[in-house]
DNA sequence: GTCTATATCATGATAGAC
DNA sequence: GTCTATCATGATATAGAC
């Protein structure tokens, strides 16, 4: 069903260096991770490091863009897969949740890394193309008539809000099973609160 | 109504130690606040803000507790003015909404910040006391048969999961609007999403 | 209790060999 | 393109005067 993005061709240095940085940033944070940090994890030198990269900011830039650009893609495909607002949102949260599982760490450093802090000039999750997407299939929703007309901000919080906590408390370790099997009852909620 | 909470006792110096993190912290981030800078904010010395805590990160511990133990006093005082979950939830997004607006940084440092990245052995934010508290009156609401039966961190994750993701909008700067203006919209969605 | 001045250390980033 | 060795910066935390 939903692959992880494909935001890493492994065995290229370049890649390799992502995926460490990856693992290093949500393991540790990005302020406790260190260049040679990095270049231990990702078994090459420094100086490669800098060769391929400008800093270590310009690794997370990198790895925030191809991470945002994986989601875009699912979503993408998620709008061509089914028609309704309904169908629609129900892929998306599926998606997330199967995500979630298979590769937490990407999750883990979309959704939640405090990216203003080390990406300054870059958007907050929250008005990212992902999420404006998610907000349009809502609005859809309401021109369809499938959703109650209202607020369209609030309409895709209430669509979409259970579904991201639920998806918090699984990577803070609250949620011992995993999200895929709450996915009928998460949906059932979050369809009662908006639809017509 | 909901008074933003106690944390600070204005004119001592330890409080303005405090304040001046929360300021920075929520400005800057944790890691990009230097200890000199805390000191030009709070117009204290360097040896003064080692003389009241043990380091950087004390002072980081005594404003995240001294914020949770706020929110968990005003829960208490909404346990004990209402007696029906939906009266008490419902209260609660409000205490929430009105908190953003007239203590914008409180909130954000408490909500948001990664605090496992600068504060080890501190339970993830999902797990504190005040999430706790919140999940109790959802469950209570299904014992009372206000709420139907289902896992209680769905349910928690349904009704509070939209006013959430609307707090994070609305301090990202992606929702224009103050939030009180939309808690009924907001409470209207949630409690559908759940009620029995 | 509060201050200034400073020791110590770790980090990001670079230089230059291979 | 990749590596090792090194530098310069800026941070935390402390010492010691007042």
């Amino acid at each position: 069903m939903a692959r992880p993005p494909a935001y890493v061709a492994p065995g290229q240095i370049r890649e390799r260096i992502i995926v460490a940085a990856l693992q290093l940033f949500t393991q540790r944070g990005y302020f406790n991770t260190s260049v040679p940090d990095m270049a231990r994890t990702a078994q090459v030198s420094v100086g490669s490091i800098y060769h391929h990269f400008k800093d270590k900011e310009d690794v997370a830039r990198a790895l925030y863009l191809s991470l945002t650009e994986g989601m875009q893609a699912e979503l993408s495909r998620i709008a061509t897969a089914h028609a309704t607002a309904g169908e629609r949102c129900r892929a998306v949260i599926a998606m997330l949740f199967e995500l979630t599982e298979s590769s937490r760490e990407a999750m883990d450093f979309m959704l939640y890394a405090k990216h203003r802090e080390f990406l300054p000039g870059e958007r907050p999750v929250c008005s990212s193309q992902p999420f404006e997407t998610m907000r349009d299939f809502v609005q859809q929703g309401m021109d369809r008539g499938e959703i109650r007309r209202m607020d369209v901000m609030v309409a895709s919080a209430s669509v979409f809000g259970g579904a991201l906590r639920l998806i918090t408390a699984r990577l803070d370790g609250v949620l011992a099973e995993p999200l895929p099997d709450k996915l009928d009852l998460v949906w059932e909620c979050a369809w009662r609160s908006v639809a017509a």
